[in-house]
DNA sequence: CGATGAGTGGTGCCT
DNA sequence: AGGCACCGCTCATCG
């Protein structure tokens, strides 16, 4: 990794075009040739690129122009003057132990599908990430009377839950009735789609994910807090 | 703006919890108080927080132990060894020129609120982030026969932008007669609601979107690629 | 390669 | 401060 610290300004063309006027800011090239430009302020950097290939040019004020080519946008970088420069070799992309997260929304779809009866007495999973003809719906489960529920599993559950939810419902409703294992004797069962229910599971359900909700015929169920203590890794 | 090269660790407790394992990595500090732990590849930091407090411990090993607290959140970086610092004095908050972006979704907005015609023929423009029970839709406007239209804009639609525009179209719907200016002649109008249709203007609309909005009875408008080359930045 | 959705998303605007 | 939607979002995953 390379931390080179210029007076520079940026021209960036791709999804959208930007403009970075000079001043002297951090330039930050990685060993995969990622490139991002930072100032002294917040994490996120100005510009950035990942990926690219770089090509030193020369313009007319005989100043290095660095340009990172990437498959649709480049970042034209001009450094204006140079102050300093440091290089180290960090950790290797095969031996960086990574980042091990928990208390993912993965988890508690998860935790859920395992404990089903959180959302209703003797509800029965599934399938995690069903298809819908609208994406894939987080968990399908079935109540004892057969119905499905297309369940949003969210940590944090806004409008946009509301809007997920319904539209793995209407695509699952198109579906009719469908032959498949009972979830739990294994018996052959079948399951009328057109009944489909839509149901918001998540520990925090927001007061205006509540009202639309309940306007749109949806279910919500508050995740207990515990969840985390009784996770089990396993499968 | 310092940059520390150390094996180092981290634990991070707050909107979720993460643990990184100890390796050679690169800490980011900022003047603001922002930390980012980086490793040698993309632009995303492994951990951050910013603007935090920094306090240094000593752990039992003798090793110097770095948490930064802010409000609902902290991060402890363990220093296992130190390799290299650098520090350098960057643009100041004040005179950092900022990014400056074209070609964002606000313009393209304005653009059509300045240009309706592009959504048909005779096609008036009300208002910009008109307010509905849901949210702010993007753009109203009114046909010649003063049927309103809610306008969602997307430099790229996708599922998403028919949610929406549907979200919007429900609210609207349900609020009936209004009476307001006619926006050319200011005469006073009675426009009704209950009548409005959705639309999503995008220079991008992609298959899957274009299929549901079908189904939805929600119009579409590719915004013509030109649109750059005649956009007028007064207001 | 595009499509889809999560994220300690970040960031700005408005209530 | 919380709610809401945009972002050159980035990133992983799956087809």
């Amino acid at each position: 990794m390379r931390v080179i610290f210029a007076d520079c300004s940026a021209v960036y063309a791709g999804r959208g075009d930007t403009i970075l006027a000079r001043a002297k800011r951090a330039l930050i090239i990685k060993s995969d040739g990622s490139i991002s430009i930072h100032n002294d302020s917040a994490n996120k950097p100005l510009n950035y690129m990942k990926m690219a290939n770089m090509e030193e040019t020369i313009n007319e004020q005989g100043e290095r122009v660095w340009t990172f080519d990437a498959r649709h946008e480049s970042l034209a970088v001009t450094l204006h003057e140079l102050y300093s420069e440091v290089e180290e070799e960090l950790v290797s992309k095969a031996d960086e132990p990574g980042l091990v997260a928990s208390g993912t929304e993965a988890q508690l779809q998860q935790w859920i599908f395992q404990n089903p009866h959180i959302l209703g007495e003797g509800i029965m999973s599934v399938q995690r990430e069903f298809p819908t003809g609208n994406g894939p719906v987080d968990l399908l489960v079935l109540t004892q009377d057969l119905t499905p529920i297309a369940v949003e599993v969210k940590r944090v559950a806004t409008l946009g839950a509301a809007d997920q939810a319904r539209r793995y419902v209407e695509s699952l409703r198109e579906v009719g009735e469908v032959v498949m294992p009972h979830p739990v004797t294994y018996e052959e069962i079948t399951v009328d789609f057109s009944r489909t229910i839509g149901r918001i599971a998540a520990l925090d359900l927001r007061p205006r994910l509540l009202a639309i909700a309940e306007k749109r015929g949806l279910d919500t169920t508050q995740v207990p807090a515990f969840w985390r203590s009784s996770y089990d890794e396993r499968e």
